[in-house]
DNA sequence: CGGCTTTGACCAGCGC
DNA sequence: GCGCTGGTCAAAGCCG
């Protein structure tokens, strides 16, 4: 592990805030249709103890899910619009809610205070970058979490979580 | 010894 | 109807 990873898990172990850089924290374009408009809205409604923002899933920042498109309409943002393109058609089906959020990190699994099991990895067509699936290790809580790395940017880390936590933390 | 990660195979959905 | 891609499962191995 080198000096920058080396900080960066101190960072996380100690104070997530400090370390973990919330560069570009956003909701990707293809996935804010109706269905997951509403899946962030009934988010806020169905936990309201963890409305504060994005802190509910990353323990450690403390920005707000306020302006995504401010942040969004940035180059690295495209990218992920880009390669969405191809596979993102129309989700007006049974699409669970989802989120995304994008990191810049050196490591993937992020401390957002809940137990992952990873049971899949996966090469995905439009990145050079495998992708990996985890699930919530917390008994009957169905959230699962999809991990990959920005395709331009390898530093950036997305992360979509799926459903929301029946409990309200592993610790 | 228990839990977690890894990896390949299998299955389902979608597009052509 | 076929092929492709993404997502999940399950067995084996590894680590604490």
């Amino acid at each position: 592990m080198n000096d920058a990873e080396t900080n960066l898990a101190r960072s996380f172990s100690d104070d997530t805030h400090s370390g973990l850089d919330l560069q570009d924290l956003y909701l990707s374009d293809e996935w804010m249709d109706d269905d997951l408009a509403s899946a962030v809205s009934g988010m806020h409604q169905s936990y309201p103890h963890q409305t504060s923002d994005a802190a509910a899933f990353f323990s450690g920042s403390s920005s707000s899910l306020g302006h995504p498109e401010s942040s969004s309409t940035n180059g690295s943002a495209a990218t992920a619009t880009a390669s969405a393109e191809n596979q993102v058609k129309k989700e007006n089906k049974k699409v669970k809610e989802r989120v995304a959020f994008k990191t810049q990190s050196e490591v993937e699994v992020l401390e957002d205070g809940f137990k992952w099991r990873k049971y899949g990895k996966k090469m995905v067509k439009n990145s050079p970058n495998p992708r990996n699936y985890y699930k919530c290790s917390a008994d009957g809580c169905p959230v699962k979490k999809r991990v990959e790395r920005d395709r331009d940017d390898p530093s950036f880390v997305i992360t979509t979580y799926e459903g929301f936590h029946n409990h309200s933390s592993m610790n």
